[in-house]
DNA sequence: TTGTAGGCGTTATCAT
DNA sequence: ATGATAACGCCTACAA
């Protein structure tokens, strides 16, 4: 039996410099592994394998002295080592229109929760709603050979054959908030169509007679969610619909100047709107600084309700009205839904589409009275 | 020679049947290997790698078939069996703070820009303010054998030891913002002294003469440089400099309560100031809400300037005085650092310091004359 | 109970 | 010019 001594500790980590058999990368931090446990105890790999997989078809004393070994080394496996032989990296791939935006960064917040709880880390990268580089992510992380993959899709995103061809090879897919139309994927959303409805009632509520719709563009599901919302309530109270306050912005609102002109149209038409529901962040604060800018009193002339996560939009002028999704919860519900689909396929049956409930914030941009 | 037909596309990423010898992952997508595109032309591994990494020394004929039929069959190199023969990851790890801020994601928008630029994928942990959960992060990437780390400092570091003793094994390290006093670290930063200099000084100019400075805990240096600059300004325009002005945040303004109770203090001093130098995000944010609820005129009682890089400052009751730190610029300088610190470190003499400078955007919160 | 050998995908080295 | 081999670290079927 060897008697393992505290020194053992200064070994790790050490740089290796027996090490010129071949070219490899200088500088790395170098780690301990099986083969040098097994060397310092007399043992085989596969031994000392064992004892770390804990298994029941060994001496205990042996693995007693592996597991302390290994502790005191602070040994731990090399995920790529793992990784080659599982054929799995035990990472998710994120692709999002953005993360500098409240709602992506708290969907991010959900998705890491869950993600790292299940030993699974996560890769984010950003469309900046362009469909060139949602492509160019998509198969960089195919290539990286993440184990699933949770998407947002940019505002532009029209053709899903990409998807659609890695989910066929097998990639397990969950898509949030801007889902592709097809029932044939897995989907987490707010619940759009009631919160738009809520939301636009609100409005009428208050009095609003001319209600303006902002949204992205029209191909995207929770456009025609949300819009469906947006018209049932005029329907509900009989108020006519016109095509002329729905303004479908191409960019999502990422783009300012496209903003800026369609708030412009919008209230350069013949019977302006006073009230406005926008659909995003970005949309939101295109209005609201564009009303600003023209001195329009809010909400007397025109009431804003606007989808947004921001913290601070009760801190705005006026304090904004807003539909704020659970994003958070989103991220957790979807990351949840990939790892089972990654672990366990089997258990799931057909598509999964979620919907969870969004919340409709009161204040002054819709209702004078607060 | 072999004739190469259009059908070979669609064997790609099939799925291996013939595949019982040990129990793998299942339902992963598999893709094409060299040993795959050897088989199919009836060659060796070796030239087909050979061929892959454009070698001089082959047949050009045998090069351009093989490169021809990977391109149709959409080879690419499994990063995890590179990796470990590399022994090295291609991967970037952060840690900071939080993501769901302006600043920060703003800083990994830089990083990220930087790095798939050359080839790193970005991993992000955040440490949510806890000491705890920043060194978990940091063992965790340094078991998954990160390259090279980003680090911003938690508000609640005070012990170093744990990434000293990973610099010591030869992990590059590169700290931006929240950066350790240590000069023996590379360090990314805003021109903290500077910039709460200029801020100070516009509030004098501006009349205020009780100036309140509400910042993160005093051991951080991007701490005691705001903190200095301040004091200088002051000296400088023959106003004392106050201890009970001084506010330090022991979670940097993560704790709503915390900041609360800070504000409430500052307020019911026997002398309250009229002015604020808020040092975040969240600071300034938490001053803004409690004079609202306490129906305190900004700026006429109390004038506020805050660091903050939120877009929609402006758009804030009163549009706030914003200090801006350069974001995207600091992340992507950190990251051209760190991977040079990677792939090239002796071409680093010492431990750079860099700062960039900040922009003092001045709004109606600090000068009621705008 | 433990050791040996082979393989995951890739590439450098050596042999042909 | 090309092929065989070994090695990166880990795991496991099989042999001892």
């Amino acid at each position: 039996m060897l008697k393992l001594s505290n020194c053992f500790i200064s070994l790790l980590y050490r740089r290796k410099l027996d090490f010129d058999h071949t070219k490899r990368g200088k500088n790395t931090v170098e780690s301990i592994t099986i083969k040098d446990i097994a060397k310092a105890l007399n043992l085989s790999t596969s031994t000392v394998s064992r004892a770390l997989r804990d298994s029941s078809e060994m001496n205990l004393e042996t693995k007693k002295m592996v597991l302390e070994y290994a502790r005191q080394m602070n040994y731990s496996p090399n995920p790529m080592a793992v990784s080659l032989r599982e054929n799995k990296s035990k990472a998710i791939g994120v692709i999002l229109p953005e993360i500098a935006n409240s709602f992506f960064s708290q969907l991010i917040n959900g998705v890491e929760e869950v993600a790292y709880e299940q030993g699974y880390h996560v890769v984010i990268f950003q469309s900046h709603e362009s469909y060139e580089r949602e492509v160019a992510n998509l198969k960089y992380l195919a290539s990286r050979r993440v184990d699933g993959m949770l998407v947002s899709l940019s505002s532009l995103t029209t053709d899903l054959h990409p998807f659609h061809s890695l989910i066929e090879k097998g990639m397990p897919f969950v898509f949030f908030d801007r889902v592709p139309a097809s029932e044939k994927v897995h989907t987490i959303t707010s619940d759009n169509y009631q919160s738009s409805y809520n939301a636009t009632k609100h409005l009428l509520i208050n009095g609003k007679k001319r209600i303006a719709h902002l949204t992205s563009p029209r191909y995207l599901s929770i456009t025609t969610e949300r819009l469906e919302g947006y018209r049932r309530a005029l329907i509900d109270h009989d108020i006519p619909y016109d095509e002329n306050l729905i303004k479908f912005c191409h960019y999502g609102g990422a783009v300012a100047q496209e903003n800026e002109q369609t708030i412009r149209d919008l209230l350069s038409l013949p019977h302006p709107p006073d009230g406005i529901l926008a659909a995003s962040d970005r949309l939101t604060m295109g209005c609201l600084e564009h009303l600003h800018k023209n001195n329009i009193r809010i909400p007397e002339e025109i009431a804003i309700v606007g989808f947004t996560n921001m913290p601070v939009a009760g801190l705005l002028d006026p304090p904004l009205t807003a539909v704020v999704q659970p994003a958070a919860g989103m991220g957790k519900r979807a990351t949840e839904l990939l790892i089972q689909l990654i672990e366990s396929p089997d258990q799931i049956k057909g598509f999964q589409h979620i919907s969870l409930p969004s919340d409709l914030q009161v204040r002054r941009s819709s209702a004078s009275y607060i």
